[in-house]
DNA sequence: TATGAATGAGATTTCATTCAT
DNA sequence: CATGAATGAAATCTCATTCAT
């Protein structure tokens, strides 16, 4: 239910009430259950359609060289989550209490099998030469991930940038840093 | 109360129970309000001396050159928010219920004083010629800030590295991003 | 409805859901309303039918001697109890809570009619000298009722005996007691 | 708690509600969870004191021979029972309910050690010849129970007999039967 | 200061029942 | 007749907070 995600991302899981939910829905709290569960089955819900989404952008990347793969990599996922903000909200706010439930297993194997594609992206882009050999491809890969997992809400509104202006932004700075130079390499 | 901020960031401050905070104390819940007001006090507490630390690292910076400075400001940073692990994850975590509430008006304030940090140095770097004159400083401000300020559990044991570790991995990032290039600018 | 009535037996009328009926015919739960006004309704179709069925058997008895009559009537009893299980685990789970409607006054009734049955009998037979004379009729009758009206599951299947087993031994048992004798006066 | 005891056994565990219980204690029903974990801890509570007792009254009998160590279980049985009516009625009326739960494990094990103890004394008075031989000890015992066991709520008051006079009226028809005989062998 | 019983508001969930289609 | 969405009352339980001892 996208409504009920919308609550989650502005409030918390926690902190939103299923009389929230209902009254955004525009009925009574108790009717809620004809269509979930319970409360937590709406939130597997909205993560586990969020995360399926997720893997199959990056399971299309459809070249072998690393530094176009990273850029699809970061186009996909800025796609797929402004496509699901709430979701990738919910998963930041609540990861401790999500990740600690047997239901939501799915989320740690998820966000494992992400970690290993650009691990492998950055060793593969330095033994080609093209990244820095002393590039440490974990610790890359976790300050990335906060920059590109963080809940996109400003990224829209707020600042007035649009979607690729951003996106650009953070591959210029990926790639050549915010260090004048001669000739950057960023932005083919 | 140190217990409090440490539960807080384990499970968010919606989530503690006051009688958790309690069982870390080896008291009762009622005996609790012998020492604070009410929860949130706990979390006001907690939030205030984070954020009037955070802004005495940013206020003693004591050079003119952008990128010095930014260096100071990085170090600064990463070692109070490293202090304060528990108060930065409420923030996150808990932003919005925070900052709705008059009480908690100086959160605002502070964030806007690191904003004007931070876009005045970018500012002042561009004009200087040391950094690229087509940065969107706002912009690159916020793709910082999400890397700096994300929860830090993972930076520490998990992955084995050391802070300094981290602080110089995210400063090469930042000066130069991820792509081999003859005579690297970055330190050390 | 004899679904029904097989859950009420399993589960209790209160803790049996209309759904679970439903479901249970393969419907869903709005259209049960379509055979039935209400699930009260439902129990009450079904404890009406089954006090109707044990009073018939009360009535049949055509003989004036008490032990005839005696087995004639406990014959009878288990033959009617063993074909309306649901509705006797019914009234006995939830005698409190039927007994108190207006709806299911004719429960007390024939109760009583029942309960004069016996204690005529036992009356007769104290008085032909067939029957002990110090015989409490009414305690006895309490104290027999409890035995035969017991919610009959344990008799079939678990323990492997016949329905007349089971009447067998208890007739013997009433007659005669548990004592060795010589000459008993049980049936075969 | 005595009091939910009490309206459990007026209305069956399940139709009993919280508020119910807590209204007869004078609080509010919040309040009850500083007493109790849950409604079903309540219930546990009950019951297992309960069969505690019960199996420390079979445990008592200090004689070989079965009628007079059959005679010691009624007494002992009656007087615990009477002391526990409220526990007595939610077993039998729940007992599906109860049963079902593995926290509730300790009732089937109860209930077969209570069985065996019946059966032990049946089989032995056979081989004594002081009981008939073709007496079905399990069966025998299953109909007793269903006596000694019915909730004994209109043993009290409404027939107006002493416990006493219940109890002896039993053991008599447990010997001797109904059927008149020179030279009773019941009551000692 | 600490205890522990109590409060009271509110959260999630259940369920018999209704009704437009 | 059946569906399925909705109702609304009520049930169990949680939790920050208070207060007499």
């Amino acid at each position: 239910m996208h409504l009920a995600g919308e609550l989650f991302a502005e409030k918390g899981f926690r902190a939103t009430t299923v009389r929230e939910i209902a009254d955004a829905a525009g009925i009574l709290s108790g009717s809620l259950y004809h269509h979930f569960d319970s409360k937590e089955s709406i939130g597997d819900q909205i993560l586990s359609e969020f995360l399926t989404d997720v893997l199959a952008g990056y399971r299309g990347v459809d070249t072998d060289d690393p530094r176009a793969a990273i850029e699809q990599v970061v186009r996909a996922s800025t796609a797929t989550l402004s496509r699901h903000r709430a979701a990738l909200t919910m998963l930041q706010r609540d990861w401790n209490y999500f990740s600690a439930q047997p239901r939501f297993a799915y989320l740690r194997e998820a966000m494992h099998e992400i970690e290993q594609v650009w691990i492998t992206l950055f060793e593969r882009g330095k033994r080609d030469g093209q990244f820095r050999s002393d590039l440490d491809a974990k610790l890359t890969y976790r300050l990335l991930r906060d920059v590109l997992w963080m809940p996109t809400s400003w990224r829209q509104g707020e600042g007035g940038w649009q979607p690729d202006e951003v996106v650009d932004g953070f591959l210029r700075l990926l790639f050549d840093g915010i260090t004048a130079r001669n000739g950057s390499t960023a932005r083919n």
